[in-house]
DNA sequence: CTGAAAGCGCTAACAC
DNA sequence: GTGTTAGCGCTTTCAG
């Protein structure tokens, strides 16, 4: 269909082209489609539109934000798109974006330091009106230094060390919370498999882990603690781990639920019964909880409402409205099978606990 | 920390700022900065060099992109970036994007033939340099039209009418495998859980599901066929429905993963064991085909190759090399549990039988 | 070797 | 009411 380099076989019909088949200067043109009202007779006005239908004409988007100093975009990095964990978030914020007219760059960090900062330079150079970084940050954010922050908007989806307004729950409280309900379900030993060490989300679960057995007065066990890496192999090893070792437990606190199917899988292989022999629960609450079974007990995050809430967040921003340096939002323990002992007392199945705390926007 | 609009609290340094502290023309810090080596003498280089680091100086991608006319950003459209289809999809894209420069924004269509079309002139707006369309097309494609092809550089993944490159597999023949599958797992009354009619990637499978039919003469009753909408919950609803009414079917060949789950969660509600009594099978082999119980049977298909062959296909375009029309990709059969019947001949657990078409790329 | 000037497409003072 | 002018920040002829 084509032979030459292929490029811009034809060109975009720009505001001058609109201008000269309307008769009427640029500035006009300008006015007319930015509704700048500044009483432009109403026959001029037909003019200028009629030719710009015919035409096609559509602004550049690019010239109006060199010229007006904002892009209409924002960047959303997560570690990894594929992660379930993350896929609300970015609908959440994406469907704000798009009600407001923005535009949602999206980068894939793993969270690679390098990465992580490349994208943030990137960012920059694009005049991306806002950075989201989803997913918490690490203990280390050296890579994060000396990033031109001054010159722009960012807001973070769960802990993060950076100084910026921030979306996230109780992450202690949440691991808290099914703390008690596993040793409401009796439960004595309980095997925690956690996130890796430097994640910021790791630390704050680790001390819900900590604080809920503080509250049933049972000492911390640290052969009990296995680091994983929020994957499904991760959690089939820990419990492997766990059970070759001769570690025994009745029960598993994972970090997010896909190291939860994991310790599940291991267990069935290992011909250990869900919940009885050993009750489950993860955290996150990703569709997969409800589709395995025994169905997944997890501690459930609207992290819909966190994308959007960042996304507004950001609007807030740019509107010179302040926003708050951490909005919390709340959570609640969605009881499924997988927890739920017949011999346990309080045992009413589809039964749901819900706490919520510092609830917000 | 800030009182004023919050606008700009300052300035981001401009290649002027450069040149004027490094007393030379802005054309020569463009000219160092862009290894435009007309013999630029490495002392002038190299205070601008020093003068850059010290502002933090980066050239403006908008400044850069309407001068050049070339913005180094895709767009990707996605009905849901929730659906697990999409995910590698998604990162394949993104992976071959950020490794050649270019950056992806992510839009979430529903398959809204309106939103679809409003992300178009989006793209168009923004000088996307390229539009990838993932998912499939449907059948009529009104909405698509009128619109400003010509200026637009284009890539379906999946089935499409619009006239452009175009990423995908054989998915007559992927049916038809499963088919075959299903044959040797001597099922006779094969139930089909289709997508919506409109999709033409449900045309294509339908084709496929007839065509396996078929080849095994067996007769085509469209009692047997059943649509659904790519959702667990359909799948769950087409097989309640067709139990209700009494059908009589030993298998499940669902169009995609979700649906086959949920087909699953029902047959097992109502006591059907499988693979024994009910043998199922999906598409698309997402990770949650390995994570239910039995693990399902499905055709598997190289979505990260498909966005990272759509990525390469538009930058075949962009240097005006020429980009095959379609590019066909392999498939092969997973098969796990849900279809392995103890009553059948062949049946070694864990195999795979893997059949590729037209490999290319 | 280097700078002045033009211009990408648009908006916004500032005239007339 | 509407056009002229001056840029936004950069690259790129074209002179010198």
């Amino acid at each position: 269909m084509s032979d030459e380099p292929a490029r811009a076989r034809q060109q975009k019909p720009t505001a001058k082209a609109v201008a000269e088949r309307s008769g009427v200067s640029v500035t006009t043109v300008s006015r007319v489609l930015n509704g700048r009202a500044e009483v432009i007779p109403e026959e001029t006005r037909e003019r200028v539109l009629v030719a710009a239908r015919e035409l096609r004409y559509r602004p550049s988007s690019l010239a109006v934000s060199l010229r007006r100093g904002y892009t209409k975009t924002i960047g959303l990095l997560v570690p990894d798109i594929a992660d379930a964990y993350f896929h609300q978030i970015a609908r959440g914020l994406e469907d704000a974006a798009w009600a407001e007219g923005y535009t949602v760059m999206l980068f894939n960090t793993d969270r690679i330091a390098e990465k992580e900062r490349a994208c943030v330079e990137v960012l920059y150079d694009q005049n991306a009106d806002a950075v989201v970084f989803a997913g918490g940050g690490v203990d280390d954010d050296a890579h994060l230094r000396d990033l031109p922050w001054d010159l722009m908007h960012v807001v973070t989806v769960g802990p993060h060390k950076l100084p910026f307004p921030s979306i996230r729950v109780d992450d202690v409280g949440a691991v808290a919370l099914a703390m008690d309900h596993l040793f409401e379900q009796e439960c004595q030993h309980i095997l925690c498999i956690t996130g890796r060490e430097s994640w910021l989300i790791n630390s704050e679960r680790t001390k819900g882990y900590r604080q809920g057995l503080e509250s049933h007065s049972v000492p911390y066990d640290p052969a009990l603690v296995i680091n994983g890496s929020f994957t499904v192999q991760a959690g089939y090893e820990a419990v492997d781990r766990a059970l070759d070792s001769g570690l025994t437990f009745d029960a598993v606190m994972a970090f997010n639920d896909y190291t939860a199917v994991g310790a599940m899988q291991a267990l069935t292989e290992r011909g250990l019964r869900i919940p009885d022999d050993v009750a489950v629960v993860g955290c996150d609450d990703i569709p997969l909880a409800s589709l395995v079974s025994p169905g997944l007990t997890s501690v459930s995050f609207p992290q819909y409402d966190f994308g959007r809430a960042a996304m507004l967040a950001v609007l807030d921003h740019a509107a010179g409205r302040s926003v708050a340096p951490v909005t919390e939002f709340p959570y609640h323990l969605k009881v499924r099978e997988s927890s739920l002992r017949r011999a346990a007392g309080a045992c009413r199945s589809g039964h749901e606990h819900t706490e919520s705390r510092n609830k917000e926007e």
